[in-house]
RNA sequence: GCCAGCAUAGCUCAGUUGGCCAGAGCAGCUGAUUUGUAAUCAGCGGGUCGGGGGUUCGAAUCCCUCUGCUGGCUCCA
């Protein structure tokens, strides 16, 4: 006999060989219908495995991430099996679940598969999955397993065999398909109801595309087909606030074959948009210290060969601009650092100046590969809100936590909640794509690391998601697909104060080097607005939107009572127009409703008689009436 | 850049297997209507079917190529 476990404390016991549904089943069939898989002793485990020693055990349904992830993975082993009946000769990569479904990497040789294939592909799958075959799991020699996908021709699976250890190999097999797969596997393929295939990129074997090109097919499934419904529905709802779909309908901005892509231009409704935050964010920095500074929008390539820019990205940059008599080279400005760096460095510095802080709202321009270019959160040109902070090494902490501070007022200051603050370390595997030395590096990783601690912030580390001249703090903020996107970063660096060679005297009569903070708190302003929009949907905080209010007369007869208001409202900065067409007060509501102006002012005849406004509110209707001056404070307690 | 897909009027979309002057709704313009909380009515204008090349008696429709866009991959100072 074993002992076995349970979350709420409770042990009992059970044969040795007894499996998480055995258990499951002997405390209610209810359960053991819904368990996926098991947790055993801390490893999710197949609900079908045998138990052998005494264990802690905890139950996974679709209701636990665990849960989830064992029936999506099942799933893409699903698909493999319905693609391999279909397609026989298919080859196979690998096929993990993610956050939402799974994706299989395929080769299937010469012949292309396209989306039109997947309804055959999801037919197949639900064909298969009504046969309830068993994912049976065995322990495989490696030899036997290199013999097996030998004799199949799969080198792929072939290639991930080579780094595996014998006694450590698992095959599943459902039905007639057998994957090498470590597991673990819901019990059965009956489970699985509703089947939709998604999408379909090609994905390079195993991330280096300098191999071959597999084609990836991502799907999704459900226990249940009205989940499946529902799934879509969310999807559907997410792209109504794709930024660039609002972006157009709101009239913020907009891109031009012509101009070019990746290049987006501001309308002049979003450019009232970025202005204010704009304006926000620069009065934060100065009341913070900040000294706004401007630099020309290009520099002459010694200016990146010395900051490291130029040997780093430059071959795969903007090529450079050439003047046509002297022959120099210029590169359109992808930083602003270096360019703060000369200003740091133009007349000497005593410590008794330290820290100090150029700011600009630096536009910058890097080349992104065609591929990448997405609506406002991937381009070619964008704006940083970008600052440099020059200090003494004894200074660097207190910095980094008013930069911490500071951006985290931004964040705030616009709603996010759910985002990700991201420490991005070295990747100590490939230290060759760093430059600096080895000690710089230490201090600058130590300093956020030791930063955030004290601030007590929540955080994430990667490896290998540094800066090339330093180590990163990330703020990442997700969109409305799901899609994970870095605005605000705070960045402390070593490396570019010794390649520029800047200086201070301290109190020693000494020379010594500063140390530099990068810091965005927004990122870009391009990205930051994308991202912001489709976290509110096109509905800005009332202190931001373009307009905050529209007029809307009933009839012609109360215009010139409309522009008393719009006059009064104005004084007070609070900012909208008159809709004074001759339409329906019915067309005016639904017009303004659809452009999401959050105010909406009716007056006729009554209103104009008694002075008051009828106020109606986007989204949730008649307000009721009050006095142009009810409103404006009414409004006022609002920002 | 790579893989797959898409590109018809300002916007959203029709346009059967290649075949009469390429259609609709919304938006726009003109006129009428002066309206009480999400679309008043009528008339009119608007497209070299993304650009270029080819196949064909004939191309929005088939092929090639370029550009742009979508979803991924790689990349992201």
């Amino acid at each position: 006999m074993i002992k076995i476990s349970f979350p709420d404390g409770a042990v009992r016991e059970y044969e040795s060989g007894t499996t998480s549904m055995d258990i499951a089943r002997s405390i209610s069939e209810g359960l053991a219908r819904n368990v996926l898989s098991a947790s055993v002793n801390g490893e999710v485990w197949d609900a079908s495995r045998p138990i052998q020693e005494d264990a802690a055990i905890k139950f996974y349904t679709w209701n636990d991430k665990e849960g989830k992830s064992t029936f999506w993975h099942s799933s893409a082993h699903l698909m493999a099996e319905a693609i391999e009946s279909l397609y026989p000769g298919t080859k196979f990569g690998i096929g993990p679940s993610i956050e939402n479904g799974f994706y299989y990497d395929i080769d299937t040789g010469d012949r292309v598969l396209s989306s039109s294939d997947f309804a055959k592909i999801e037919a197949k799958m639900k064909e298969l999955a009504k046969q309830k075959n068993e994912y049976v799991r065995s322990d495989v020699s490696k030899a036997d397993a290199v013999a097996y996908f030998e004799e199949k021709g799969d080198e792929y699976k072939l290639e991930l065999l080579e780094g595996l250890d014998d006694g450590s190999i698992t095959f599943y097999q459902q039905g007639a398909f057998t994957d090498l797969c470590r597991g673990p596997h819901i019990p059965d393929t009956g489970k699985i109801k509703a089947v939709k295939l998604l999408a379909l990129a090609g994905a390079y074997w195993r991330g280096d595309e300098n191999r071959k090109q597999l084609t990836r097919i991502y799907g999704v499934t459900f226990p249940k087909q009205k989940e499946l419904t529902e799934y879509l529905e969310l999807l559907e709802e997410a792209k109504k606030r794709d930024h660039r779909k609002l972006g157009a309908e709101l009239e913020l901005f907009m891109f031009s074959e012509k101009v070019g892509a990746g290049l987006p231009i501001w309308l002049p409704k979003g450019t009232a948009l970025r202005t204010r935050l704009e304006d926000f964010l620069k009065q934060e920095q100065i009341k913070r210290g900040y000294q706004p500074v401007i630099t020309p929008h290009i520099g002459k390539k010694e200016l990146y060969e010395t900051s490291g820019h130029w040997e780093k990205y430059g071959e795969d940059s903007f090529r450079p601009i050439h003047t046509p008599k002297e022959g120099e080279e210029f590169l359109l400005k992808p930083m602003n650092c270096p360019h703060h760096c000369e200003i740091y460095g133009h007349k000497p510095r005593s410590y008794k100046e330290l820290p100090v802080r150029f700011a600009e709202f630096g536009t910058v321009y890097r080349y992104e590969q065609s591929g990448e270019l997405h609506g406002l959160t991937r381009v070619r040109g964008f704006t940083q809100d970008d600052a440099h902070i020059f200090c003494t090494p004894d200074q660097l902490k207190d910095e980094f936590l008013n930069v911490l501070d500071l951006t985290m007022h931004v964040i705030k200051k616009l709603g996010y909640e759910n985002f990700t603050a991201q420490i991005s370390l070295r990747d100590p595997e490939n230290t060759e794509k760093y430059i600096g030395s080895e000690e710089n590096w230490n201090r600058a990783e130590q300093a956020i690391i030791e930063a955030t601690q004290e601030a007590g912030l929540e955080t994430v580390t990667e490896l290998g998601e540094a800066a090339f001249y330093g180590p990163k703090l990330d703020f990442m903020i997700k969109d409305a697909l799901g899609r994970r996107w870095q605005l605000g970063t705070i960045q402390v660096d070593y490396n570019l104060p010794e390649r520029f060679e800047l200086e201070y005297v301290g109190s020693d009569n000494q020379t010594h080097r500063p140390v530099m903070i990068h810091r965005a708190p927004f990122g870009s302003m391009e990205r930051f607005i994308g991202v912001l929009i489709e976290h509110c949907a096109g509905k800005f905080p009332l202190w931001l939107t373009p307009e905050q209010f529209a007029i809307l007369p009933i009839s012609d007869n109360q215009i010139p009572f409309a522009k008393e208001i719009e006059q009064e409202l104005s004084v007070h900065d609070i900012r909208g127009y008159i809709d004074d067409r001759t339409e329906s007060i019915g067309r005016k509501i639904r017009d303004t409703e659809l452009k999401k102006i959050p105010y909406m002012l009716i007056i006729g005849e009554k209103e104009a008689e008694s002075g008051k406004v009828s106020v109606r509110k986007q989204g949730e209707g008649d307000q009721g009436t009050m006095s142009v001056s009810e409103f404006i404070s009414y409004f006022k307690e609002l920002l």
